[in-house]
DNA sequence: AATGCGGGGAA
DNA sequence: TTCCCAGCATT
């Protein structure tokens, strides 16, 4: 019997029921495609129920400013998804009359739709007979061909493609694509994968050759950096502290901030700020490229904090901004939130 | 092809 | 610590 055939009836049996997969709405299916990106379901999971309450269509989500996309997004990361989400959205109110593209040639034209987004929305939507490759099948793919290029690197990838592609002719395309996700998030884990109770035991390479644990191959990546910053808390006359909106291109992309500058030297024990500024607490946070180190002051003297970028609000007024998680955590650490 | 971009959970 | 997770855009 063929792979695409048991990934298929595998999937209807024990395949996981999840909200967005009640629907062939391809708005729905874009959401939550998006907010997974990189991105545990159970992470995202509640950020896609808000999300589409308060968006529950594309016109709802072109009309709105765009800090209101990102509010929904604040604490979720790779705040780029939200900014293309709502660029794609007007795209589609504005060029498209509201009706999505349905094939993946053309939905990868819209910005934040990649490869695997622009696969998995006609698929799933409109029924397309074309693999969905992410990370959990490109481990699935490796082990079933037993193939040792390293998944990470882009040259190898229109292989696995090809193979996927090859594994979905003939069967319904939502139920294949739907399975093979399935299966390497609950069958052929990273580690310590169940191979007695996969459908597909008989056609892996990798099983018959023992190299379950070997595969699939990643070529390495690079050691994080560390580096260091200052965050000011500056408090005015009435109690209020200074914040900024980033610029949309970048790190938190068009997120909100207190003032904070990066310190080219660790200069850890030394006080940067002047001696106005009282020292509070370190703290450490872990993006995917570098640790962020961070000392956080407090400063109620105004004479260097008047930058005309800066917001003065009280802070029962945090919760209408959008902030990332370490200022959330630097707030909750002060107790002013 | 390499790099930038978040955050959380598990081994 | 290290790795992994429903990736994409930019250069």
């Amino acid at each position: 019997m063929a792979i695409g055939i048991k990934v298929t009836q595998w999937y209807k049996n024990s395949g996981r029921d999840l909200p967005w997969r009640e629907t062939k709405n391809p708005y729905l299916i874009w959401i939550a495609e998006v907010i997974l990106q990189q991105t545990r379901i159970e992470q995202g999971i509640q950020y896609y129920y808000r999300f589409i309450e308060r968006f529950p269509d594309v016109f709802s989500l072109s009309s709105a400013p765009l800090d209101d996309v990102l509010k929904q997004w604040e604490g979720l990361g790779y705040y780029s998804r939200a900014r293309n989400l709502h660029a794609a959205a007007k795209t589609l109110a504005e060029e498209l009359g509201g009706k999505f593209p349905t094939t993946h040639t053309e939905l990868i034209r819209l910005k934040g739709i990649g490869p695997y987004t622009a696969r998995a929305i006609s698929s799933f939507a409109f029924g397309e007979a074309t693999g969905v490759v992410d990370g959990n099948v490109l481990r699935v793919a490796s082990r079933i061909l037993g193939d040792h290029s390293p998944i990470n690197e882009q040259k190898y990838r229109k292989n696995f493609q090809a193979a996927v592609d090859s594994w979905v002719q003939g069967v319904d395309p939502r139920a294949f694509n739907h399975g093979m996700m399935d299966l390497g998030s609950t069958v052929c884990t990273p580690t310590k994968p169940a191979c007695m109770i996969c459908p597909v035991e008989a056609d892996c390479v990798a099983r018959q050759e023992g190299l379950e644990a070997i595969l699939p191959i990643k070529s390495k990546k690079l050691k994080r950096k560390v580096r260091f910053f200052n965050f000011y808390i500056y408090k005015n006359e009435q109690a209020e502290i200074a914040i900024q909106q980033r610029p949309l291109e970048g790190l938190w992309g068009g997120l909100w901030e207190i003032p904070n500058e990066e310190i080219p030297h660790p200069q850890w024990e030394k006080q940067e700020a002047g001696s106005e500024a009282n020292f509070q607490f370190s703290f450490k946070h872990v993006f995917t490229h570098f640790d962020m180190m961070g000392n956080v002051f407090e400063a109620s003297s105004p004479n260097h904090a008047n930058s005309p970028s800066y917001t003065y609000i009280s802070t029962d007024k945090i919760p209408i901004f959008a902030f990332s998680k370490a200022v959330l955590k630097i707030f909750h650490r002060l107790g002013i939130l």
